[in-house]
DNA sequence: AGGCGATTTTGACTTTTGTCAAAATTCGAT
DNA sequence: ATCGAATTTTGACAAAAGTCAAAATCGCCT
């Protein structure tokens, strides 16, 4: 999907919002393994996956790798508690894949703000949608087994299967990659 | 803690706008077992809980009861989808003691918005804290186990550990009642 | 105080999931 | 095409968690 059709089709940008929006996303290249957001930086942009996928992951204390989320193609990515906070991030956000951006930086975000009242409510949508994804995941840990949420996994992400290796799908959803692998064999 | 404080402290409303708030409010009582919201309606009203405690919970597929969400004394209480969105709430309300609650009605409430720009943050606020403790939660069923969650609840919710049954307690940590016994057994 | 229902614990057993290591396979770079 | 590294699968076993039922305990009500 194309930036601009995908906020256009939702918000009804006026001709003039949307070329200022536009005007205010720069492209950004990113090879695959580069960061685009490293924990403990604050997170002062925000990105539009034009093509490609990254991921965000954590350190646990044993120090394993866990995924936390995957943004393929036409999703936002931002830290939104580094990016609205100004505080460090939790998480590092990393491409997997080869990765063509639009970014837009803090400050200049913070006048679309301003200069486009959609641009709030645009915002305050998205941290809907991922508020709402957070509660059922939470849900889908507390009362799905392994092999449960792998499926549910699969219908969810039919896209993603192909596309990321089992470790991170193994650690997104909570399981071990040898019982991943497993569950993955019997059908 | 008093409703009034808890603005207060963090808001600094003008008396003007304090008594204003104060008097939308209402005073309800509950009692143990009643529901402040069913699964399917539509929240139109937030709940302060001044004495008492409620929790919110849902039934899985195989019909078990579980446990999302406690409310004691200082909680707002508030379906956020259903309630901004208008929308038949996904889990149920209840109480779990006798309760003192005050209470304000949708069309106050969006009333309030206006007369009382503060509002506007408190509700933001409060969804970034219920946001970001969803995200938390998710994390520790994803790499906790359950005896680990068990004592992590412990230390989040020292307070409520008394006050609770384990059956409730056993259900929102993800765990089965036996063997959340069984870990409690064991130190 | 006694009794009853609800809650919690315990026992015996099963199933699920994790661990560690090795084998198989896939994939990319040359 | 081939080598080597990374990924995935598999095996053998251990640990964690669930199931079902019975026993013990707790709390209330009269």
């Amino acid at each position: 999907m194309k930036f601009d059709q995908h906020i256009i089709d939702k918000y009804h940008l006026t001709p003039k919002e949307l070329n200022l929006t536009m005007q205010s996303y720069v492209p950004l290249q990113l090879k695959s393994n580069d960061y685009f957001l490293q924990e403990g930086q604050i997170c002062d942009r925000i990105g539009f996956v034009k093509k490609g996928m990254l991921r965000s992951f954590f350190y646990d204390e044993q120090g394993n790798d866990i995924t936390t989320a995957f943004y393929p193609e036409g999703s936002l990515i931002i830290a939104f508690e580094s990016f609205n906070n100004r505080l460090p991030a939790k998480e590092s956000i990393k491409a997997i894949e080869n990765i063509e951006l639009m970014i837009i930086r803090y400050e200049r975000q913070k006048e679309l703000y301003q200069l486009i009242p959609a641009w709030n409510h645009i915002c305050k949508d998205l941290a809907d949608v991922m508020s709402r994804e957070m509660i059922e995941r939470a849900k889908s840990f507390q009362v799905l087994s392994a092999a449960e949420r792998y499926k549910k996994f699969c219908k969810d992400h039919p896209d993603l299967l192909q596309r990321v290796n089992l470790g991170y799908i193994a650690s997104y959803i909570g399981v071990d990659i040898a019982t991943l692998s497993r569950i993955r064999a019997k059908r």
